[in-house]
RNA sequence: GCAGAUGUGGCGGAAUUGGCAUACGCGCAUGAUUCAGGUUCAUGUCCAUAUUACUUGGGUGCGGGUUCAAGUCCCGCCAUCUGCACCA
């Protein structure tokens, strides 16, 4: 009789050994075939490993597992994305330096992901927050810089009137401070921004080249959202100024009965002096400003607004006089900040006309406008529209974008919804960007070898009453000379986001030793770019697109070999609590991964994790599901009390056992953890009932299951002395014809209701499996028979008609 | 509001992409083992209905439709979840 299953100690032991033997070491042998599989690497926050964490790291380290197993040489890293708010924000509560907190933190997280047992490279460990690191962080920005993607500009950002700081938007709550709850405003602030709209185009286009779930790139597609339209421009009454608006339907342009200007368009202030009702519009401007974009549009269903009183506007096609508005629905950063009003024809201007009673022009035929905005482009033909009148909305489009052209009155445009990427922050904690300020030269680089510029120590990590980082108040670090002309200067004190270390985090990975660049071009040419990239959803549209475009404009430049940095993208759901929320720390329902291993073992932790459900969708965590695993690795431990000689695998299991080494394989490779296992439960079930399992039964059981739970595999493998490393040895390959099986049971079906059940040969003919069918349900048969199908394999449809 | 997804037993979820709905696991019930509890093992478990039978009917969020056949395809609703650019 064996001894108990005891997971802690079997953990342990193995964990060492893999560690001690270097057992998943990526070689630099560029010789191999190679796979780089990737997961974002956490942020290491004072909260630890949730059971969120390992389920995309189990996932990929399946993968990484039973590829090794299959010859290639696999690159599975790991790190820290060590800069960002929380870690800031807790030094400064605590007075801790967050490099300290930051150290403390990633051992924790360190110690907790050993204790899973995952099969990282630990010998590539990097961490953001590194100068090794950061120094090509800052490299990358100054060839953006000097690239003319990186430039400064006005940008409004959250200002806390209490704490007097930018706050992040998460730190916006209900518009009030989430720290001292007074009213947080839009302050407008100088700011560094990466010109990501400058390659809209191509992050569209290369989504065509890569395989990502469809449903990441319908999302970026979306987020970029490039629209094809046209500038029109309206001759503002009595001046010379023309107000441009861009629409996606130049087309309605009969239908317009208004405009509408976003209040912090510059005609307000350039036209101060025309405006009769200036007072009023300020005073709106003013309430907009405590808003965010987002809370703008979303009080969709209550519109406001102010009619601008002095100043009209003049309709290109047909010289009608149209009244100009101020509303907050239109927002500054898309467009040109300002839009033409077609009620009839756009849901939220005909909400606007409907409350402030303004007409509705039908211009496209096919709905009743005074219910509702018909917006149907597919179907709709022109009416009302002069010349337009009688074409299709596809014609009359072409024919007004010509007609503008020709005039001077308008052009074709092409729109996107992406805005460039703010890249400043007011904070401590991140990477400073290396830019000296010159009276004289301007904005100058920090010459590439000065670099990294490293941050100083500070004795305050809170920002300044003036709302600059707290770098600004380190004068001696402050205070320098230019580059240029050698004058006094002042260093930018802005750092960068958290984004920008996780950019090219996957590059520095594949040689982060390297010191004469971001990594050597043999090791980049080798294992770039990145054949299977997992994490969660939530990051689609932000850290995934900026590292695309990072990616795209270092191959543009010559530093990588590939325009796109992953070939393969896929998604995993999230982990609920028990009550089928989010986890976090406010609504008490996080679950601690260590609790899990101490109690019941990290390879129940990875079985549970990858049999919780499909993997790309949230589910909840339930306690009792983590025991039925612990209940099956217990059985798998149990086999080895039955185990009997013999080289091959039983005969009455030989089929099912071939069609278990096909699904698991395929399995794993497509994310279907939870059906591998539901198939290697019932493999273990048919071992359990046969009272028996041979040694080559149990021998490609354990292979099969161990990338799964590699610890108590790799001890049942030593226990029984297969030779050798489980991870050592080669996947096993299954013979297709071994799958099929010899007799299969087929459903009758009379008039698609099942009604009885044969069980035929598997090569049946058509006309014997009918004529079969029809003999066990001849009772049922009393009608004219009108249709016979049969699907093989699966069942008989006799159709039949009565009387 | 915009964008992306999801909805199947008491619960987590399967279903080869139009072919026997509910695999696998949990829970529950009954029995065995045990002084007992736990563990372990065996059997059963979609709902209703009938039965000393292998009965009959219903059933995949709701309402329609296509088809010999629909969880799967089409049209229209409803509900829930995720993201929205300074959390990462």
């Amino acid at each position: 009789m064996s001894e108990k299953y005891n997971p802690q100690a079997i953990e342990k032991k193995w964990q060492k050994v893999w560690d001690d033997e270097k057992a998943f070491h990526a070689e630099n042998d560029y010789t191999k075939p190679k796979m780089y599989n990737l997961v974002e690497f956490p942020y290491p926050s004072g909260q630890g490993l949730h059971v969120g964490h390992p389920r995309p790291y189990t996932a990929m380290d399946i993968v990484s597992r039973k590829r090794r197993m299959q010859g290639y040489n696999v690159l599975f890293p790991m790190g820290w994305d060590a800069f960002g708010l929380p870690t800031e924000n807790y030094a400064i509560k605590n007075h801790i330096h967050p490099k300290i907190v930051t150290h403390n933190n990633v051992r924790h997280f360190k110690q907790q992901l050993k204790s899973i047992g995952y099969s990282f490279d630990w010998d590539r460990e990097i961490n953001t927050s590194d100068p090794e690191y950061y120094h090509w962080t800052q490299w990358i920005f100054l060839k953006l810089f000097k690239a003319g993607l990186a430039y400064k500009t006005e940008m409004p950002i959250n200002w806390c009137t209490g704490c007097k700081v930018g706050l992040a938007n998460e730190e916006v709550v209900g518009g009030k401070c989430e720290r001292c709850g007074s009213p947080v405003i839009r302050k407008m602030q100088s700011q560094w921004m990466l010109k990501i709209t400058a390659y809209a185009d191509k992050l569209i286009d290369g989504l065509d080249d890569v395989d990502y779930i469809e449903r990441v790139k319908t999302q970026q597609k979306n987020w970029i959202g490039r629209s094809h339209g046209a500038e029109v421009d309206f001759q503002i009454k009595d001046h010379d100024e023309r107000l441009t608006v861009y629409t996606t339907r130049p087309d309605t342009l009969f239908g317009v009965t208004y405009m509408v200007l976003s209040p912090e368009h510059p005609y307000i202030e350039q036209f101060k002096d025309e405006i009769k009702n200036y007072d009023e519009i300020a005073a709106y401007r003013e309430e907009a400003a405590h808003k965010s974009d987002f809370e703008r549009t979303e009080l969709a269903k209550e519109k406001t607004g102010v009619c601008i009183d002095g100043l009209t506007a003049i309709d290109p096609v047909n010289g009608a006089e149209i009244p100009i508005w101020v509303s907050d629905y239109v927002l500054m950063s898309y467009g040109t900040g300002a839009i033409m009003a077609v009620p009839a024809h756009d849901e939220r201007d005909w909400e606007f006309a409907k409350k402030f009673g303004l007409p509705i022009i039908e211009v496209i035929k096919g709905g009743n406008v005074q219910e509702a905005a018909f917006t149907d482009v597919a179907t709709g033909t022109l009416v009302n529209s002069g010349f337009l009148t009688g074409k299709s909305v596809e014609e009359a489009k072409k024919e007004i974008i010509h007609y503008l052209e020709e005039k001077h009155l308008g052009r074709p445009k092409t729109n996107y919804k992406l805005r460039d990427w703010v890249f400043s922050r007011q904070r401590y904690w991140g990477e400073p960007i290396p830019i000296v300020k010159c009276p004289k030269c301007g904005y100058v680089p920090v010459p590439e070898d000065q670099l990294p510029l490293e941050l100083p120590e500070v004795e305050s990590y809170m920002p300044t009453d003036t709302g600059e980082s707290p770098l600004a108040a380190m004068t001696d670090w402050v205070n320098t000379t230019c580059p240029c002309c050698g004058g006094p200067a002042k260093r930018e004190t802005d750092t960068m986001p958290q984004w920008a270390g996780s950019s090219w985090y996957y590059i520095r990975y594949t040689d982060p030793h390297y010191d004469k660049g971001i990594a050597s071009p043999e090791a980049m040419k080798y294992w770039l770019p990145v054949d299977w990239y997992n994490g969660g959803m939530e990051h689609t549209t932000l850290h995934l697109l900026y590292s695309r475009f990072w990616h795209r404009f270092l191959y543009d430049q010559g530093y990588v070999p590939c325009p796109e940095p992953y070939q393969k993208r896929t998604s995993h759901g999230m982990i609920l609590g028990a009550n089928g929320e989010k986890m976090s720390k406010s609504r008490g329902n996080v679950v601690n991964p260590d609790d899990i291993v101490r109690e019941y073992g990290a390879d129940t932790l990875r079985t549970y994790e990858m049999f919780i459900g499909a993997f790309d969708m949230a589910a909840p965590w339930k306690e009792e599901g983590v025991k039925g695993c612990r209940r099956f690795l217990d059985r798998v431990w149990k086999l080895q009390d039955i185990v009997v000689p013999g080289d091959s695998y039983s005969p009455a299991l030989e089929t099912q056992i071939h069609q278990t080494i096909r699904k698991v394989s395929n399995d794993y490779e497509n994310m279907k953890y939870n059906t591998a296992i539901a198939a290697l439960m019932s493999l273990q079930n048919e071992f359990t009932k046969a009272g028996k399992i041979t040694r080559a039964d149990y021998r490609v059981f354990l292979i099969l299951l161990n990338p799964v739970a590699p610890h108590i595999t790799e001890e049942l493998w030593s226990i029984m002395n297969y030779g050798g490393r489980l991870y050592q040895t080669t996947w096993p390959e299954y013979d297709e014809e071994k799958t099929k099986e010899k007799e299969v049971e087929i459903a009758v079906q009379v008039n698609g209701k099942v009604r009885g059940k044969i069980t035929v040969p598997a090569d049946i003919s058509k006309d014997d499996a009918i004529a079969a069918a029809k003999e066990a349900v001849s009772s049922r048969l009393t009608g004219t028979i009108v249709k016979e199908i049969y699907v093989p394999g699966r069942l008989v449809n006799i159709v039949q008609k009565n009387g």
